[in-house]
DNA sequence: TCTGGGGTCCTAGGACCC
DNA sequence: TCTGGGGTCCTAGGACCC
């Protein structure tokens, strides 16, 4: 029988900050968004102050100052690396393990002799070596152990591990379940099953498994069998080959000119193109993309989105940037004001295993391109990024560029941020 | 003034082919 | 008079996730 952990860092960003700033430990923090635009990680405190997650900041800042909340810009850098931290415990103690996410791992235990007592180790020894406390949820599929890890995160009691197959009344936890709350199961799908009268995770399970298929999709059934127990979801060691990489941001202010978008874009396919050389990838096709602001009716809506097909598979940054500004001026409109843009590379491919083809640049050209980008990504790694970049203007300090200003230091990864003592 | 960024997968519909 | 059917591939849009 298979059998499934799921390893949830509790309030993961939130308890990254919180590492170096001990003195934060019983105080309320929460992490905003790029842009600082919205909270999107919580301590115990904060939620218990009521922010809910996605809270626009602006609307909170009076609960942030009047009730001593540390509020931080998001440091990806610092979680980047705590979670690597994690990962490494994960694997030096589990024969398998797929990450799922930045603070969220399965466990494939099948067959070990003492799951649970397992799941309890690895929780401490992750709190011990990395400061990151941790939630684990063990069940026969990995969609019943995404709630056994959201029980053993509500109920301190349970020490922080839920271990779902040993529960006396399993189908009393579905019905304390929310099927909004089930993995796979979103915002439209749970309005959907409201309108149904299907409240709870038991209610959903009990629908009809062909109307289920036919209103949900294949995935609404593979959901409704895991909640069975049956397991449809297989744990995933490798991580899946990509198949796009994007770069988009919303800006410090509106932009109505071509020029700033312009520079922006450019910006964008340069950071993208950096990703794609970083794994050593090369893409077939650029997409770029423009919005106004979501949330204003009284502006005049606009979203614009071209796809250029590059001549061969390149991750040469002045073709991506090239094609990006070729559909820049396609999806772009005069007149209105836009909020955001983006770039996504589509169509990748191993840069290795290159078919070769009779539009290729000659082999010299292409050796002395690929040498061009390997300085450029080598200063840019060792300097920061941006510190070589195409002339198109994309200096620092244009207005399209995001607010941050509640930063934390870069503690683990940049020399000058060590933390110091005394 | 002010609401993130980066991914994946599924489906429907059209183009194209035989 | 009468105008197939099945397969594949691609794309756009929508839903989901963290």
């Amino acid at each position: 029988m298979p059998l499934y952990a799921l390893v949830d860092c509790n309030n993961f960003y939130a308890s990254c900050e919180r590492l170096f700033r001990p003195e934060l430990k019983t105080r309320p923090v929460v992490v905003l968004s790029n842009n600082d635009g919205c909270v999107i990680s919580r301590s115990a405190e904060a939620k218990a102050l009521g922010i809910p997650m996605g809270a626009p900041a602006y609307q909170w800042e009076h609960v942030f100052r009047k009730q001593g909340v540390a509020v931080f810009s998001s440091n990806y850098a610092l979680y980047g690396d705590l979670s690597n931290r994690v990962m490494r415990v994960l694997a030096d103690m589990a024969p398998r393990v797929e990450q799922y996410s930045i603070d969220e791992a399965f466990l494939d235990l099948s067959g070990l002799a003492e799951p649970l007592a397992l799941c309890r180790a690895i929780r401490e020894r992750v709190g011990r070596h990395t400061g990151i406390p941790v939630s684990i949820g063990l069940a026969r599929t990995k969609t019943l152990a995404k709630l056994a890890a959201r029980r053993a995160k509500k109920d301190v009691s349970l020490g922080g591990v839920f271990d779902w197959t040993a529960a006396p009344d399993p189908e009393a936890l579905l019905r304390e379940a929310e099927a909004g709350d089930v993995w796979g199961l979103g915002r439209q799908c749970a309005k959907r099953l409201a309108a149904r009268g299907v409240r709870s995770a038991l209610d959903f399970v009990r629908l009809p498994a062909d109307w289920v298929r036919k209103e949900l999709t294949i995935v609404g059934l593979q959901t409704q069998l895991e909640l069975k127990g049956v397991s449809c979801l297989p744990l995933a060691e490798a991580p899946a080959a990509r198949r796009s990489v994007l770069c988009s941001r919303s800006f410090g202010q509106l932009i109505e000119e071509r020029a700033p978008l312009c520079e922006a874009v450019c910006a964008f396919a340069a950071r993208a193109a950096e990703k794609l050389r970083a794994e050593g990838l090369e893409a077939q096709a650029v997409q770029t993309f423009v919005f106004t602001p979501r949330h204003r009716e009284n502006l005049p809506q606009h979203q614009g989105q071209a796809t250029t097909t590059l001549p061969g598979p390149t991750n040469f940054t002045p073709d991506i940037v090239a094609a990006a500004l070729r559909g820049l001026s396609e999806a772009y409109r005069h007149g209105f004001a836009y909020q955001k843009a983006g770039v996504v590379l589509l169509g990748l491919t191993p840069a290795a295993s290159r078919q070769a083809s009779l539009l290729d640049l000659p082999p010299e050209e292409r050796e002395r391109r690929r040498a061009l980008m390997r300085v450029v990504d080598g200063v840019n790694r060792r300097h920061g990024r941006g510190t070589l970049r195409l002339a198109l203007g994309s200096a620092p300090d244009r207005p399209w560029h995001m607010r941050q200003h509640r930063r934390s230091p870069r503690y683990t990864t940049s020399w000058d941020d060590l933390p110091r003592i005394g």
